[in-house]
DNA sequence: GTCTATATCGGGATAGAC
DNA sequence: GTCTATCCCGATATAGAC
């Protein structure tokens, strides 16, 4: 059984949490989660209609916090690189300390049903949207190189949110470490060059 | 019904393929995947032992056949940068022909039992430690600039794999261009920058 | 090698008592 | 708000005919 939370929802929401991630979301029995919450199967549908709600509300928090952080990040940044040392920074630390929730997101789309898929899918758009922001401001600003906006941006968010899969907290480096490397290699590239090609791709 | 194709056994893993990359492994009933390769459910039993066989060998073909590519690049070439290229190029080109194979390795790991999890586990742990080699031959070249080889190599492996999520071939861009992209990427950064500081990170 | 028929099981969800 | 009991369906897999 799960530690103790304060409310019932928050138990039943949170061994959701783990047995999706763990087994997948059509693998997780309800059984075992309400097990897990302290309760018997049938319970669960006191504070949820069905399995599914489970499901969007694990993914709609966790977008919605990311993509709330991102929109405070370019509010109150205007410098680009600066810009885009907090956005990474912080996509990185709620991956990290949201494992879980957002390995769901990245792996569980293709479970949600009906309208559900569109809803989160329009919140992992606006995520991009932001993103991509970032980047094609500093672009016309000439502080980053040009290049295609999107799969930049694409680039970027997929790196930061494979984090989720493989980081280990606890493991051989930190968060901040791991962060530090990742924004070298975003801005600087692996190249280490002293003749760099001031000429653009088109 | 899928078009042709010579043996059964494909027809039916192409079916396999086609509906474990949409639904979900378990998500996909046989009945469906016997459908769609234009026979009863019970048939599939003949070339197959269970549906679990159907997922090894998906997993299995791809990964093998994306490593043997990388030990052939790693054979057939020396200059780190050009290793890099055609490691990435390759990587690529592999992920975008074959979207759905590799989008089923990234997202259904979960859906392995016993020691298949842990053999193509194996089989990824060698491409990422063919990628290794290159970056840390590399640096010690000093053609990269010092880092930390495994959370570069995820970095690069990470985003590289996302294409297989977001690509659309026929789309704005061809795969080409994305490589081209990547690669520039990878190996200057975002940063247009004059200044480049020659300090390395520990 | 493919079929029809079916065994067997486990899943989500509901009914209704307490 | 949680329980026990159960409905009902769809899933994998098997048996045995053709």
């Amino acid at each position: 059984m799960l530690p103790q939370s304060e409310s019932m929802r928050g138990r039943i929401l949170a061994a959701a949490v783990k047995l999706f991630a763990e087994y997948g979301y059509h693998a997780a029995p309800m059984r075992d989660i309400a097990m897990l919450a302290g309760i018997q199967a049938a319970s669960i549908y006191h504070h949820y209609p069905n399995k599914q709600a489970l499901l969007v509300e694990i993914m709609e928090t966790s977008m919605r916090r990311l993509n709330e952080g991102l929109e405070r990040i370019l509010r109150e940044f205007d410098d680009p690189m600066q810009r885009l040392q907090e956005a990474v920074a912080y996509h990185i630390d709620l991956h990290t300390r949201n494992k879980q929730e957002f390995f769901i997101i990245d792996t569980e789309m293709r479970a949600l049903e009906g309208e559900n898929r569109a809803y989160i899918l329009s919140l992992r758009d606006r995520c991009e949207s932001l993103f991509q922001e970032i980047l094609s401001d500093g672009m016309e600003r000439k502080i980053f190189r040009h290049t295609d906006v999107k799969v930049a941006s694409y680039a970027i968010i997929s790196m930061c949110t494979a984090l989720a899969t493989w980081f280990r907290p606890g493991g051989r480096l930190t968060v901040q470490q791991v962060t530090a490397i990742y924004l070298q290699t975003i801005t600087h590239g692996l190249l280490l060059a002293e003749e760099r090609p001031q000429t653009q791709v088109e």
